[in-house]
DNA sequence: TCTGGGGTCCTAGGACCC
DNA sequence: TCTGGGGTCCTAGGACCC
């Protein structure tokens, strides 16, 4: 049976969201009316555009780029910080109304969900009429738009709820793809990158079209599974499901732009180990074991260097993670100045089942004693009253 | 006051084993 | 006695997404 597939996507998420939270607490002036973005702070060289207003995309302003740019071209630019509390929740509220339609939401990203409909509609119920009824009612509920993707492929619907915007729906069903899909440009491809788009170029390709044309083979030699995996989008038989049970993450990671260059390891490791204490404790959280640790540098060329190590013993404590990581930091620190550090922990598995036996060794309680106190206190009083860096800082063995 | 941060997946090459 | 080949694991880096 043919899929029945919502992809709904919120128009300039970050910035809409922003705007009606204003609204709500009296503002006056309504963020998306103007030229605005949402953006890092410069002064800790986080600063670039997370999410901008149509009126500021009308100056050229891009997603990503510095704001300083985004200022050249738009001097009256307002640029307000990022709110993720907010996000969050709307993000929440979204996902809630979604489920009154069908328990298969899957939560792509923070302001987008697919939704399977297949099986959920009343017989003869229009697909497309339920995706208006859906963004109708968030506008009246919550005050923001949303554009909505309809088809009978994930990966179309997807392509779909980027046609124009705002607050607008548009289907492309497999059977529409020659007409609406095939004359687009091939960068308009989920997962088509600026990176690709040249290399397709060269070949040829321009558009989606030229992709779906072109002799499978010849992708898969040239580009392997991504090749093969592009064609098919290009197509409409990309096959994918909408993956609506909660998944565990593979990966857990934190990195933080040093508001200055930093020459000093006595400092880079101070900071790898605030940074591992907040990964160690999501990594609790979700009641995971690590096996991988990578930390990451940048220097203040933009060079970006990583090591990792695999890890002879399972673990979720800060100690064991502190130990590889400032070993990989050492491995990697030559002297450079350096502008980002990030650590990541790979290669989750779950606590559950057997797996205890000598990973419960008495010299391990100890170290989750410690880290569970932490959890506790950093829960009850806020992060960053309690810090252990002292212990784990000096030389003397905790254990 | 020049360029974020969170992810996922893939690839290529080396080590190692049979 | 001129250098196999398949498989797995590990690592570093990169492409892509939002």
């Amino acid at each position: 049976m043919d899929k029945k597939i919502l992809h709904i996507d919120v128009n300039n998420a970050f910035l809409s969201w922003t705007a009606v939270e204003r609204l709500k607490s009296g503002e006056t002036v309504d963020l998306r009316t103007i030229p605005s973005v949402i953006g890092g702070d410069e002064a800790k060289r986080r600063g670039i555009v997370v999410a901008k207003s149509n009126v500021a995309k009308k100056f050229g302003i891009k997603t990503a780029e510095p704001i300083y740019i985004a200022r050249r071209k738009c001097p009256s630019i307002i640029v307000v910080p990022a709110d993720h509390k907010v996000y969050r929740k709307y993000s929440d509220q979204l996902y809630k109304l979604f489920l009154e339609y069908t328990e298969k939401v899957e939560r792509f990203s923070i302001d987008e969900c697919f939704l399977d409909l297949t099986g959920y509609l009343k017989p003869n119920e229009d697909i497309v009429k339920v995706g208006i009824e859906i963004k109708e009612k968030i506008k009246k509920q919550y005050g923001f738009t949303v554009n909505v993707g309809v088809s009978d492929d994930k990966i179309l619907a997807k392509v779909a709820s980027d046609f124009e915007k705002p607050d607008k729906i548009h289907t492309l069903f497999k059977s529409e793809i020659q007409e609406k899909l095939w004359p687009l440009p091939v960068s308009d491809l989920f997962m088509v990158g600026k990176k690709s788009v040249p290399k397709l170029n060269n070949m040829g390709i321009k558009t989606i079209g030229d992709l779906a044309n072109t002799e499978k083979n010849l992708l898969l030699k040239t580009f392997g599974k991504y090749g093969y995996m592009i064609w098919k989008f290009a197509n409409g038989e990309s096959k994918e499901e909408v993956n609506y049970l909660p998944e565990k993450p593979r990966g857990i990671g934190n990195s933080y732009t040093i508001p200055y260059d930093v020459g000093n390891i006595d400092e880079l490791q101070a900071i790898l180990l605030e940074l591992v204490e907040k990964v160690a404790y999501r990594l609790r959280k979700e009641d995971m074991y690590a096996t991988v640790v990578n930390v990451q540098l940048k220097n203040n060329n933009f060079k970006t260097v990583s090591h990792q190590k695999k890890l002879d013993v399972r673990t979720d404590t800060t100690k064991d993670i502190f130990d590889a990581a400032k070993e990989l930091l050492n491995e990697l620190y030559s002297g450079d100045l350096i502008r980002l550090i990030g650590v990541r922990v790979d290669g989750l598995v779950e606590k559950n089942e057997m797996q205890l036996s000598i990973f419960d060794m008495p010299e391990n309680t100890k170290n989750k004693k410690i880290d569970e106190t932490m959890d506790r206190l950093n829960e009850k009083f806020g992060n960053k009253i309690v810090t252990r860096a002292t212990e784990l800082n000096s030389n003397t063995d905790i254990n």
